[in-house]
DNA sequence: GGCTACATGTAATGCGTTACATGATTTC
DNA sequence: GAAATCATGTAACGCATTACATGTAGCC
């Protein structure tokens, strides 16, 4: 019963129904700052909750494009969700490749360092500008709540952003002393 | 060729031997802000590793205690290190809870909301705390660059704080509002 | 002419989690 | 007397990743 897209997908479901397409496009986007998940995990997902009876598909003929699978959330879905709200809240779970190589590379030089610092850099700052943008456009109709989840995000990525760029300036003073 | 415990792992024993035991010790502290991990992944990784030629046991017998097996890196393994740092930076990979259910959980009242962000402070307090310690003890012998990767792990912890206790203000600002 | 968006899936593989299993010693 | 520390492992299960597989429509 932990973080998994099951959830995820649901929660989604549970605002309005949706095609796996359209799931995906939130994972990479909208709630890219806590959850990730490939079209491999998507499909087979939505697969599992049809069996257990926890959504429903409802395909959707279209000429000019490919057929839609189209699933929405049923009752038994939202008891689903629900007993998944009552667990307590579980640790954040995080992997980052750029502090495993600042933590352990030490016999790198810095050019090294500061290349992985600015890949890492890159990719954060596109996922604040997508969050930044929902941010400004949304923030009048969004619910209170999803503002809070979103500053989090917001948050989260400006902090890292700061702390990697205070990095690289530790680097830079580091090379110009010698 | 992903962040995985196998890495870790390698990196952890290119600094000095190590049990099994005393690798997990990291993964719980020192280094948990970047990667986690239990026991059920750690000694399958070390038998792997071992297989591969990566790493070597040396079985140290102790009459008080159990035998420890401590295991050093090998050339072989030095050479996948090497192979691994030369990928390009992987992007971090975050699974919130707390935020998930903050950007979903508009049906519930305030209360349980708060309860949740409470639940949350707490554990990232708790870990930023082992990392304030270690860089209090340690910042004066620690190599740069591992200073660095903790003070990343800092200000997240801190970021994401200060973001909660920030909701948690404009939750009950809104109660109060009633 | 090529890229992006739309749209859905499967198969293989594997990494990791949880739970199980054991047991002495030290500290509160 | 209870709990934490030291210490190592296995087994089952499952979620997720990567790669594969296919095809149209619209835009630059």
């Amino acid at each position: 019963m932990q973080l998994q897209a099951k959830y995820v997908a649901l929660a989604l479901l549970s605002k309005r129904p949706m095609t796996g397409y359209e799931i995906k496009k939130n994972f990479e986007g909208p709630i890219s700052f806590f959850f990730e998940g490939s079209y491999g995990s998507v499909y087979p997902t939505l697969k599992n909750l049809e069996k257990e009876g926890c959504i429903e598909k409802r395909t959707i003929i279209q000429e000019d494009r490919p057929n839609k699978n189209e699933y929405s959330i049923t009752e038994v879905g939202r008891a689903v969700l629900a007993q998944y709200y009552e667990q307590p809240v579980e640790e954040d779970n995080v992997r980052s490749d750029v502090c495993m190589r600042l933590f352990f590379g030490g016999k790198m030089d810095e050019g090294e360092m500061l290349d992985w610092i600015g890949q890492s850099r890159k990719q954060h700052e596109a996922k604040l500008n997508i969050l930044q943008g929902m941010h400004d456009q949304y923030h009048q109709q969004m619910p209170k709540h999803q503002l809070l989840s979103l500053t989090i995000g917001i948050r989260y990525h400006q902090a890292k952003i700061d702390a990697l760029l205070e990095c690289a300036e530790m680097l830079d003073n580091h090379k110009e002393e010698k």
